[in-house]
DNA sequence: ATCACTTACGGGTGACGTAAAAATC
DNA sequence: GATTTTTACGTCACCCGTAAGTGAT
């Protein structure tokens, strides 16, 4: 048995070619490492050095010892970070959502839950989502729309309507309720970070110029002092405080009511269950 | 870096589940155990035990760990015995035959040329041999016959003939030559370790039952003592003094007479170069 | 003289041992 | 009380540093 200490110093030897070079790298002195050098070849049992005078390198065994070194090294290297990542992942979850709704809905339960353990989150929608949970990079997914992956475990959640913001002089104000098409064309303020209804909008209002806002705060800034119209929704409307000043109308379209779906692998639904109740009671409640 | 004793130290508690088992393996006391299991879970920086007071055992990560550790723990072994062997390979050389009297012959040459190194010699024929050559067990060969293989170089040796002895007494004693089935169902003496001839023999005699000796000078002692014929060859008779008393007839046949060939793989060619030359001398010569 | 390595010696870290305590069965 | 682990403390090994020596360029 070799330690790796002596391996690494072999190893950054090989790569110098002088001791005096790996020395330095190695933060040690040039005697100190010809003693390890020696050391090691008398571990071996065989010599992997050809020394004559001052000048010492590696014969054809320690080219080969060199080499299985540099692995060896290395493999202790990803050891360490493999152990590491593996205790991380014991003690953080991470949850993939298509919509900030979900997650910040989902939250308090998720704490109450998980909270000896850091819990993070992503926007995240379409394929990247599925793989994602599918490959363990999410533990917990929320869909907008049940999966019938057979590896899926899924537990229908709470549903969100869109509505549409407009200050009180809008055209529009005094609609009970309003479509897409009605704003199609139309100047838009947008948040940036909405998921997966980034798509529907883009997609149910091919002709606006949408001026998207990527901080939250200027956001809504911009909905209390301007006269363009914007999105929200029931779940927003609920939870805290619109500006005022604006009327909020549903929109009455297929598109803009979505039932959300937590999931995750089937195979992790045990060490979920007591979770996946706790969002069972919150949605008939 | 996790250094290996620690590695095999953890390897050595997965295995026993107590501190005091594994210290016992390990050859060091329960405490000096303990600290370095302390020290290792320092030096990783993450958790890898469950201590209860007087109990201590593998968290999930510490399962990992082990299991790791163990890898990494064989893979230095195994690094060792490489590296020995490949040293171990560097001075050796070693040769195989299809027959006793090639590697006879060729021992001086050998020595001549890799006095420096092992030598050691096999008797073995057929595929064997070839696949020997080819997989590195065998440094150098001596076939009976040229290979056609475009990755093996082969050097015509020099021939031997096979010759049979018998007593003055017997029935064809006189003769100037004999064949295989002259001797067909007679009683036959054979000495155990003549390579690819056993062979040769066990054709072209079907009927006969060979007093097989094992032991050469045993072999020797009965052609002596006995009146059984056996086999002798060209390259016997001119290297040793052949038991007086009896006849030594040559086999007229085709099966009796062999040339031999050394060979190496034809990417060694070079560093067995002076080796070769020398062989070719030794033909003329 | 400079460079590169080895030898010699001294110091401090740390790996292990012994002894004893604590906790569990 | 037996078993197992931890704590405390001493000791020795050994890894590294400093200084001096050797041989080659």
């Amino acid at each position: 048995m070799i330690e790796i200490y002596l391996l690494e110093q072999l190893e950054a030897f090989a790569r110098h070619g002088t001791l005096l070079r790996a020395a330095e790298e190695l933060h040690i002195t040039q005697p100190a490492l010809s003693k390890s050098m020696k050391k090691l070849e008398e571990q071996l049992g065989v010599q992997i050095f050809d020394r004559q005078n001052s000048k010492i390198s590696l014969n054809e065994t320690g080219m080969l010892a060199a080499s299985l070194a540099r692995s060896q090294v290395e493999q202790n290297k990803e050891m360490v970070s493999r152990i590491i990542a593996f205790d991380r992942s014991l003690h953080s979850i991470c949850v993939g959502s298509c919509s900030p709704m979900g997650i910040t809905q989902l939250m308090p339960i998720l704490q109450d839950h998980f909270g000896d353990m850091t819990i993070s989150s992503e926007l995240v929608y379409g394929k990247p989502l599925l793989s994602g949970l599918e490959n363990g990079i999410y533990q917990l997914c929320i869909f907008n729309a049940p999966s019938d992956d057979p590896d899926i475990f899924c537990q229908r959640y709470i549903s969100e309507q869109l509505y549409i913001s407009v200050p009180k002089t809008h055209r529009l104000a005094e609609k009970k309720s309003v479509r897409f098409s009605d704003f199609n064309g139309e100047k838009f303020l947008l948040f940036q970070h909405i998921g997966f209804w980034k798509e529907i909008c883009e997609k149910c209002m091919p002709n606006t110029s949408f001026i998207i806002q990527p901080d939250r705060d200027s956001f809504f800034e911009l909905v209390e002092n301007t006269d363009y119209p914007a999105f929200s929704s029931d779940a927003v409307l609920i939870a805290e405080n619109p500006p005022k000043g604006r009327m909020y109308i549903p929109i009455d379209e297929e598109k803009a009511k979505y039932t959300y779906y937590v999931a995750c692998l089937n195979k992790n639904k045990h060490q979920y269950s007591a979770f996946f109740s706790a969002i069972r009671s919150a949605v008939i409640k």
